[in-house]
DNA sequence: TCGCCTAGCACTTTTGAACAGC
DNA sequence: AGCTGTTCAAAAGTGCTAGGCG
């Protein structure tokens, strides 16, 4: 079965044996990461997937599923998914593909998904396939429920992390990867604009069997005019023609890395992600691609001078975002609400505050930082577990409506871009870090 | 008018409590 | 008492679509 393998990216030495994931994280060299059901998500990819998004949460379709190997078996990892976008466009349906419609609008708060079986031992992350199913989309930029917030007309690819920790409060300290799928790159919708996307997902998931069987829904079917979802004129096109940054390279080359590596992206524009207009410029699909980078990524994790864990979390400089095209991610720190100190975990993942690296050379670090003035910070990213708020960490520090959007160049502290932080690695330029938060803050 | 979003609908699958049997 | 399997109502997950909004 061939998937999509990411080959992890390592350039780094191996950590001290202070950091929690000790001499271990450096094994994880050579943890696999597979997508499951690739052939699925490759006829979805081959149209132009479309996840919907709705305000209550909408799972995706076809599900977020993984098989792992490599990771060790008895110790204890915690796997994550979020969204990432593709690059800096919004996107409309016109006739039968997309357009570019514009710029993106500012991000909205980004939130980590954990895994509900987080955290458990290797063996039982490598035992059978990881699903996702229960991961949740919204559009509603103030929803409550943990739901991962997108935009609508927006291209996001979602992103596995497996982090190696005891639990969810040492997440912070921990190594961990990343890895992304090229086909499993989506258009959040409101509605579905491709008619072929529609069929597939009807013939594909059992939740929509009702609408499988001509027979029992003649009426609905008679019903369908022209509703901005269906668009029965353009519908002898769509067969034969995919929208054009669809179009699946004949030759199977593999395509440019930075083109589908959002940070590959990030280094080649000004904007840190991909600005040319993909129309007719996107020969996306790169099955047979062994790697994209920094599709994978190890982090290590480092601490401030002066700051022990049990002052980390409240002290720490959450969401320096700084991502250029996506600025107002940061919340802002006087209007967003405060995450327990001792629970605040996201606070101190923040990728914000993660040395930068090249695509090249993804390997950074979990970074405990403090603003200039010692102060607090808000997180702009928040760690989302179907546990629930009562389960996980009690604490749910849902976005407010006054730190979306909000201003981003008070966030950065200057310290980002001292070398001393980083623990004497390499990583590159402070951008790459600080264009996209992993974790900014929890929502337990 | 257009592009996008939403609520409610009808339909399905999934979930989990209650119960029975061993 | 504990475990396993079955039943079934409730909950949750689907796409469809009329209508609303800017």
């Amino acid at each position: 079965q061939e998937h999509h393998y990411l080959k992890p990216n390592f350039s780094v030495p191996p950590p001290t044996s202070s950091m929690t994931g000790g001499p271990d994280a450096y094994h994880q060299s050579n943890v696999r990461m597979t997508l499951e059901d690739p052939e699925l998500w490759k006829s979805f990819h081959e149209i132009g997937t479309e996840m919907i998004i709705t305000k209550p949460g909408r799972r995706m379709f076809p599900h977020c599923k993984i098989s792992l190997t490599g990771l060790l078996p008895y110790a204890k990892y915690i796997m994550l998914v979020d969204m990432f976008p593709v690059d800096s466009f919004r996107y409309k349906w016109n006739k039968d593909k997309w357009e570019v419609a514009g710029k993106a609008e500012p991000q909205p708060p980004c939130r980590t998904y954990v895994h509900p079986d987080s955290p458990a031992p290797g063996s039982h992350w490598m035992k059978q396939p990881v699903s996702f199913l229960k991961l949740k989309l919204t559009n509603n930029t103030l929803d409550q429920h943990g739901h991962i917030i997108l935009h609508s007309m927006h291209r996001y690819h979602p992103r596995f992390h497996i982090v190696q920790a005891d639990d969810l409060f040492s997440v912070r300290w921990s190594v961990f990867q990343t890895f992304t799928f090229t086909e499993t790159t989506f258009t959040a919708v409101t509605a579905y604009q491709n008619t072929k996307i529609t069929k597939l997902k009807i013939d594909h998931n059992p939740f929509a069997k009702g609408f499988r069987d001509e027979g029992t829904n003649t009426k609905r079917r008679a019903h369908r005019s022209h509703s901005y979802t269906e668009r029965p004129a353009k519908k002898p096109n769509t067969d034969r023609h995919r929208p054009s940054e669809l179009t699946k390279s004949k030759d199977g080359t593999t395509v440019k890395e930075e083109r589908y590596s959002p940070w590959g992206a990030e280094q080649d524009t000004q904007l840190g992600l991909r600005t040319e207009s993909p129309v007719g410029t996107d020969a996306r699909d790169v099955y047979g691609t062994e790697q994209l980078v920094p599709a994978v990524a190890s982090y290590q994790p480092y601490r401030v001078h002066g700051y022990g864990r049990s002052s980390s979390s409240s002290s720490s400089v959450g969401s320096i975002t700084g991502r250029p095209g996506y600025e107002s991610r940061v919340p802002d720190v006087d209007e967003a609400p405060k995450a327990h100190p001792s629970l605040d975990m996201g606070s101190a993942l923040s990728t914000s505050q993660l040395p930068t690296s090249s695509p090249q050379d993804y390997t950074g670090a979990l970074n405990v930082a403090v603003t200039p003035t010692g102060k607090p910070a808000m997180l702009g990213h928040t760690l989302y577990t179907p546990y629930g708020a009562e389960q996980a960490l009690g604490q749910w520090g849902g976005p407010t409506p006054g730190q979306y959007p909000a201003p981003t160049a008070h966030h950065l502290p200057a310290e980002y871009s001292a070398p001393a932080m980083h623990h004497g690695y390499h990583h590159g330029n402070i951008a790459d870090w600080s264009q996209y938060p992993l974790f900014s803050y929890s929502c337990w």
